[in-house]
DNA sequence: GCACATGAGCTTTTT
DNA sequence: GCTCATGTGC
């Protein structure tokens, strides 16, 4: 096993004497530092699984790396260990801790507009990209460990001021409902170490050694954090580059990779640049790109591969042609040279460039599968049924209570919560508990009472049953309860419905499936709804082509890549030509170039709808800093008229009877 | 007082 | 294309 270990990734894993960090360029195999780490720790240092923590950024970061412990380890993920993302190891300590942390360990995790809309109903204002605003602005403050009274100093324009101001009763808010938002997750378990040294120590002792994997993406709050589970023994690795540091705008700041020097001063530093995933060509690609960025460690990526193809860059006529030809592209390439779909990847800049992706894979018939997945929690569909299942865990949870008794529709309407609303605010309880104060009685009139108990009397009914049956069982009598199908044809066209309802299906059936491999009850599986991705479960299996924004695409990597809308104003974005962050395009660029293996075809359009009015596009500059190995494609070629479309068509006809036959 | 229909505006990246 | 915001009928 460690023969496939080159001498610094051999003395990363073996080096155990103190505080470690692991300069890991793109490729140069950091999971299989960590995991053999992991392994490394367990079998021959002897010691508990339990005793270990990997914490990760992403979702799929950590089921990736579960896997791969599991490939070492016989099979199986060792009994006890820790591998998981920073916010699912903040859930763990604030509902183990929940007392002290003044929640009940059933509460509420709110997701980006949850938060939102919290913000603007306190400021009872109706602009929403002012709420939204607003809601970043403290958000950030949370994730850099500043409090209320401290924002209201460094607020220096007028939106901060403002947002300074709702900050305070922003946090209320969250806590009057039992809620927490993601920033919660990390900055909650941060104050409770802080206050509480003895449970500090608790989990210190617990988490003997841990590893981070990106470390160049943590936040003052997460660096805290990581402090403080360390403490002074200081038994940790973590893993990062800073060419990859593609998340400043979540607060994350690589002056943590020099602020952990300064806070270990033993800190041993070790540098993995032998890079074993690409080609020549796209490495020197990477490399010259990313030599225009200032440098915080040197590190220089070499390879033993081959040249390799050479890197090709398309112009298209927009961005229809240009999905239409990447499609084209992958059916031909995949066709002439046997490879599977699931050897490819289209990236991009932003989620809504998906949609036309889609729309050709569609169309070619090509199969695919999109990561990231967020979106799908975020369809109304899903959040009207994931109300409902917040409500049963936590019936303090007003924004759910809103959301889960006007849908569908039974009656009530604003009026009617208004009142209840102004009642429940003057008692200071929840809107569900006022549902059965006797007072409430005084505040709405008989036919409202009515409807609002008997709403609350179905809640209490489930809640009963949740703790006893399966989840499964009980997803069902839920959906038939609130003919949640029936109200969908009602009221919208019915291939909409169609979809909407499919995507519940979806949702129920992998929850019941979940709940009943795992033995959980609809409460403990409510609980980590909010921070796991469904989209997680069929990647493995399913052989289509992987969808995926730069930002998602981190940390995996493909045979044949895609880099669509590589233009000026849109990687790098404008908004960030605007504000000068040039740099965190590039490495995002960098990131998405350093996903290639074997080919790298970058596309560009000369026109872009944005909006109603379609735009011309300049080629991004990164085009040129890339260097100039690189095949520019004839324009004319890239258009795909009906002879290329027809040709991707006949190769897909053929490789479909071809898989028939045999 | 409530539900439904139409229209406008918006899209950077994630937990 | 998809959500939210506002206006009209029951």
């Amino acid at each position: 096993m460690s023969a496939h270990l080159n001498a610094p990734q051999r003395d990363a894993i073996h080096y155990l004497d103190g505080p470690s960090l692991v300069l890991a360029g793109a490729g140069s195999g950091k999971t299989r530092v960590i995991t053999h780490k992991i392994a490394h720790l367990i079998n021959a240092c002897g010691l508990n699984p339990a005793n270990i923590a990997a914490i990760t950024f992403t979702n799929k970061a950590a089921k990736e790396m579960q896997e791969r412990v599991a490939g070492l380890m016989g099979g199986r993920v060792p009994g006890g260990l820790t591998v998981c993302t920073f916010h699912a190891l903040g859930v763990k300590i604030v509902r183990q801790e929940a007392k002290h942390c003044r929640l009940k360990p059933q509460f509420s995790i709110l997701d980006a507009s949850d938060t939102v809309q919290i913000v603007a109903d306190i400021t009872r204002d109706a602009d929403k990209a002012r709420s939204k605003a607003m809601q970043w602005q403290i958000s950030g403050w949370k994730n850099a460990m500043v409090t209320p009274e401290q924002a209201a100093q460094l607020a220096d324009n007028e939106l901060a001021s403002a947002a300074a101001l709702l900050y305070a009763e922003y946090e209320r808010t969250l806590r009057a409902y039992q809620a927490v938002d993601f920033d919660d997750l990390i900055s909650l378990p941060v104050r409770l170490f802080d206050e509480h040294p003895e449970v500090r120590e608790r989990w210190q002792n617990k988490l003997r050694y841990l590893l981070v994997d990106e470390y160049q993406d943590t936040n003052r709050a997460q660096y805290t954090l990581l402090r403080h589970l360390a403490g002074v023994r200081g038994a940790f690795t973590a893993v990062g580059d800073d060419d990859q540091a593609i998340y400043a705008w979540r607060g994350a700041d690589v002056e943590n990779l020099k602020l952990l020097q300064q806070d270990y001063p033993k800190l041993k530093v070790i540098k993995l640049e032998q890079n074993y995933r690409s080609s020549k060509r796209i490495l020197t690609a990477a490399n010259t790109l990313i030599a225009n960025n200032e440098k915080l460690f040197d590190k220089r990526l070499w390879s033993e591969h081959g040249a390799g193809e050479q890197v090709t860059v398309t112009a298209c006529r927009d961005a229809e042609h240009e999905a239409e030809w990447v499609a084209s592209k992958i059916n031909a390439h995949k066709f002439e040279h046997r490879t599977k779909f699931s050897d490819y990847a289209v990236l991009y800049r932003g989620n809504h460039q998906a949609r036309l992706i889609e729309q050709q894979l569609r169309n070619q018939k090509i199969p695919y599968v999109i990561s990231g997945g967020q979106s799908f929690f975020d369809k109304a569909e899903i959040r009207d049924l994931i109300a409902y299942l917040r409500l049963l865990m936590n019936e303090d949870d007003d924004l759910a209570f809103i959301r889960a008794i006007t849908t569908p529709r039974r009656g009530i309407g604003a009026g009617t919560l208004e009142a209840l609303g102004s009642y429940a605010g003057r008692r200071h309880v929840s809107l569900f508990a006022a549902t059965f104060e006797e007072g409430a009685a005084q505040a709405l009139n008989a036919r409202q009472l009515e409807q609002v108990q008997e709403f609350g009397n179905f809640i209490n009914r489930l809640q009963y049953r949740a703790t006893r049956e399966p989840a499964s069982r009980l997803l069902e009598d839920l959906l038939a309860a609130i003919r949640y199908e029936a109200w969908l044809f009602e009221h919208l066209d019915p291939r909409e419905a169609e979809s909407k309802w499919s995507n519940v299906r979806d949702f129920v059936g992998w929850l019941g499936r979940k709940g009943d491999e795992d033995g959980k009850n609809l409460i403990e599986l409510t609980q980590t709804i909010a921070l796991i991705s469904m989209l997680d479960k069929n990647d493995s299996e399913f052989d289509g082509v992987q969808l995926a924004t730069l930002h998602a695409s981190k940390g995996l990597e493909f045979k044949h890549v895609f880099l669509v809308g590589v233009e000026e104003g849109l990687l790098p974005h404008q908004s960030s030509i605007d504000e000068d962050k040039i740099e965190e395009e590039r490495r995002l660029m960098y990131v998405g170039i350093t996903r290639a293996q074997r080919s790298l075809n970058i596309t560009w359009c000369e026109r872009r709808k944005a909006g109603k009015e379609a735009r011309t596009c300049e080629p991004s500059r990164f085009i040129e800093e890339m260097g100039g190995d690189v095949k520019v494609n004839d324009r004319k070629s890239n258009v795909p008229v009906s002879k290329e479309e027809g040709r991707a068509r006949i190769a897909n006809l053929m490789a479909m009877l071809e898989g028939r036959g045999g």
